[in-house]
DNA sequence: CTCGTTATTGATTGCGCGATCAATAACCCC
DNA sequence: GGGGTTATTGATCGCGCAATCAATAACGAG
């Protein structure tokens, strides 16, 4: 039945969490009106009025949850414990490769807004800009290991290095994702330690 | 106008052929049997008459694709020429790396069967198993390098480098579909091989 | 030349989608 | 408690899609 009930933020974020459940479940392509109107017991109706398309409900929906997830990534942060560079930055890989399974559903829904970002402008700026600030935040770690050592890390520069991290952990994600039995998270991490020659950042 | 005209493989590859333009062109989401059809120069009914469903369209679009470009990845293979094993697996990297942002559309629209194939069980399966098999390209080059230096590779398996290998490969795919310009390739691989103290793999 | 076969057509059906909007019920203020 | 405001509804429109199917034209066989 029409009329008032709850107003303003409180109902944007009633239909943006459903939106989220419904995506968690269904992936983004049953992210419809209809299932989110669904979700949070209101008209489908409604879904414009607060939202003026589903478009526009997509986008917010994503910069929740990038918002969301590099607060996550940022707890637990006892980084600078470790006083080791190159345990340090390992330790940093590890944790994120670790996270990744953990977190499927998340990972799978930034996947599939990876692709629509192929197509969408705006959502490709956020996506690229996600993946910078995720590429960057290995930047400082990767400068501490490579001054501590310049001998060992000569040709290694920070921004390569945590481009080549960004690449690892963002490639695990793709096989975690799909095949999650497949992936032994423990090999990939011992290789990795046993080619660079670094601990293997087991805490 | 009805009636024969050429029959059978002819035009089921011509409409697969048209499917892949029409993918090449719009991606996935863009594969509908109006626009198969128009592009094919045939009706749309054609479309179910060689193939029952879209669905399975998309899926016989997959295979031919698969198969095409293992055989493409195969090709210049003149890692045989390369002496050193270390080199040999860089160079392999390298050379795939640099596939990457010539062959855009097609990593593009693998990424797309990757999105379908997380709902899509047998196009999962036929993504895994192409993944598998990428991976395991790598295992022998692995296998070899670590048995030539036993003691510098201590702690690094063929299986875990190969899957290592494959992660950043397809880690280095996803940030050259979303931002071409931005990443450098040239500068992840003489990180790479610094890293690891081999041969940047420049032939 | 004819007749059966078959590849091909295009109109059609039914469905689910995004989006719109007039109607309406709940609320606030005076 | 009446009237203006606004959040909310649900029926509705138009669209594009996958899929169906009766009609039909091209062909081969005899």
């Amino acid at each position: 039945m029409p009329g008032r009930r709850a107003s303003e933020e409180k109902r944007r974020e009633d239909i943006l969490r459903a939106a989220f459940a419904v995506a968690a479940r269904e992936r983004l392509g049953g992210v419809t009106a209809r299932a989110v109107a669904a979700e949070a017991k209101v008209s489908p109706g409604l879904v414009f009025f607060y939202f003026e398309s589903i478009d526009r409900l997509l986008v917010e929906l994503l910069e929740w949850l990038l918002a969301q997830t590099i607060i996550a990534t940022d707890l637990g942060t006892r980084l600078a414990d470790v006083a080791d560079p190159a345990a340090r930055i390992m330790l940093a890989i590890r944790r994120d490769v670790e996270w990744l399974p953990r977190q499927r559903e998340r990972v799978e829904l930034f996947f599939d807004y990876w692709v629509l970002g192929t197509r969408h402008p705006a959502i490709r700026r956020m996506i690229r800009h996600g993946l910078d600030r995720y590429r960057d935040g290995f930047e400082p770690l990767a400068a501490t290991l490579v001054a501590s050592d310049p001998d060992r890390y000569a040709g290694v520069t920070a921004k390569g290095l945590a481009s080549v991290a960004a690449s690892f952990v963002e490639g695990c994600a793709l096989q975690i994702v799909m095949d999650p039995a497949q992936f032994d998270a423990e090999r990939s991490m011992a290789t990795l330690s046993a080619l660079v020659r670094a601990p293997a950042g087991v805490a």
